[in-house]
DNA sequence: ATTAATGTTCAGAA
DNA sequence: TTTCTGAACATTAA
C-alpha cells in the first residue's frame, strides 16, 4: 500500500530520530514469522553500517533511503505492508528489523514492521544506488513531473493511461490507489490510451498529480479498511476520507452523481466514475 | 473449508 | 524493445 504520500510520511516521521545519528546496532526481531529480503545479508549490513552516521533520510520513489556519511546507501522498500516506526508497532509478531541509533547520549530505536513480509532492505555501495535504482529502475519523481514531460511520456505509448501511471520506470511514486484518484480528479477514463489524451487532459493530469499527492501528504496518507498503514507514530492517516472513487463502488460521484464502478486493469483494481470519466469525451466538442 | 482478493515489484516469458 | 503474467507473503472476506 505505501505509495508516494505514505512513504513521504514515513520519511518525515522518522527523520527527527534518524538524521545525523550514529548506528549502534541492527538486529533481526525474534518474533518475526519469517525473514524478509535483506541484501546482501544482515551480517554484511551490520558490518558496513554499525558505527556509521546517517547523513540524511530521503524518499526516492516508494523507497525510504538512508544516505550514510560514508557514502553507502540503505534503501528500505515497504512494498505492500511495510512500515517504518519510531514507536510501538501495531503488533509484535510482524516486526522484522530493529535499528538502534544514538546522538551523543540520546538513543533512539526505529523499527521496520511488515505484515506480509514482501518488503526489502538493500545496501548499496557508493554510487551504486544512483546508477542502478535511480538510473535504471525509476523514472522522474511524480512530484517533479511537468506538463511537457507528461506529454512526451503519453505520446510514446498506447497503453491505458492508468497502467502508465503505475509504471515506476516512467514516473516514480504513483500507486494503484492514487492512480484512480488522480484520473478521477482529472476527468480522464482509466482505460484510454495514453497517446490519445488531449492537450487539455495532459494539463489536468499534470495539475492533479501534484495537488492530490501533496494533499495526501498533508493528510499523512491513506489508511484503508484493514488499517495496515500507519505513520511513524503508529497513527492512521486520514486521506481515505477524501477518496472520491477508490474502494467506493456503488457510491455516488460527488461531482456528477454517477455511480462509482470497479474493473480490473493489468490485474489491478481500478475505480472510476462512468459519468464524468468518459472514453472518447476528448473527441467531442 | 477452500478460494479469491489486497496497497508492490520484478524475473522471465511473450 | 516493450508489455504481460505469475510469484513472493500474510490476512481477511466470500
Amino acid at each position: 500500500m505505501p505509495e508516494l504520500p505514505e512513504v513521504e510520511t514515513m520519511v518525515r516521521g522518522i527523520d527527527p530520530v534518524v538524521r545525523g545519528r550514529q548506528v549502534v546496532a541492527i538486529s533481526e526481531c525474534p518474533t518475526a514469522c519469517k525473514p524478509l529480503t535483506v541484501v546482501p545479508g544482515l551480517p554484511e549490513i551490520q558490518k558496513a553500517l554499525v558505527g556509521q552516521t546517517i547523513r540524511a533520510v530521503v524518499r526516492i520513489g516508494k523507497r525510504v533511503v538512508w544516505q550514510m556519511a560514508n557514502e553507502l546507501t540503505l534503501a528500505i522498500e515497504p512494498r505492500m505492508t511495510g512500515l517504518m516506526l519510531r514507536s510501538d508497532p501495531p503488533d509484535e509478531a510482524h516486526l522484522r528489523l530493529r535499528f538502534d541509533l544514538k546522538l551523543g547520549k540520546a538513543r533512539s530505536i526505529v523499527w521496520f514492521w511488515d505484515r506480509r513480509g514482501l518488503g526489502t532492505v538493500k545496501l548499496y555501495q557508493p554510487g551504486e544506488f544512483e546508477q542502478t535504482v535511480i538510473g535504471q529502475l525509476l523514472g522522474t519523481d511524480a512530484l517533479s513531473m511537468t506538463a511537457s514531460h507528461w506529454q512526451k511520456l503519453c505520446a510514446a505509448t498506447d497503453r491505458p493511461i492508468k497502467v502508465l501511471l503505475l509504471d515506476q520506470k516512467r514516473v516514480a511514486g504513483i500507486g494503484n490507489l492514487y492512480a484512480s484518484e488522480i484520473l478521477h480528479a482529472a476527468q480522464i477514463h482509466p482505460a484510454v490510451p495514453a497517446s490519445s489524451l488531449t492537450p487539455k487532459q495532459i494539463l489536468e493530469l499534470d495539475r492533479f498529480v501534484r495537488s492530490i499527492l501533496q494533499t495526501a501528504i498533508e493528510y499523512e496518507g491513506s489508511t484503508l479498511g484493514d488499517g495496515t498503514y500507519r505513520n511513524a507514530l503508529n497513527q492512521s492517516g486520514s486521506y481515505q476520507n477524501a477518496h472520491q472513487v477508490y474502494a467506493r463502488v456503488g457510491e455516488l460521484c460527488q461531482r456528477c452523481g454517477g455511480s462509482i464502478e470497479r474493473f480490473v486493469q493489468a490485474q489491478r483494481a481500478t475505480f472510476f466514475c462512468p459519468g464524468c470519466q468518459v472514453i472518447g469525451k476528448q473527441r467531442k466538442r
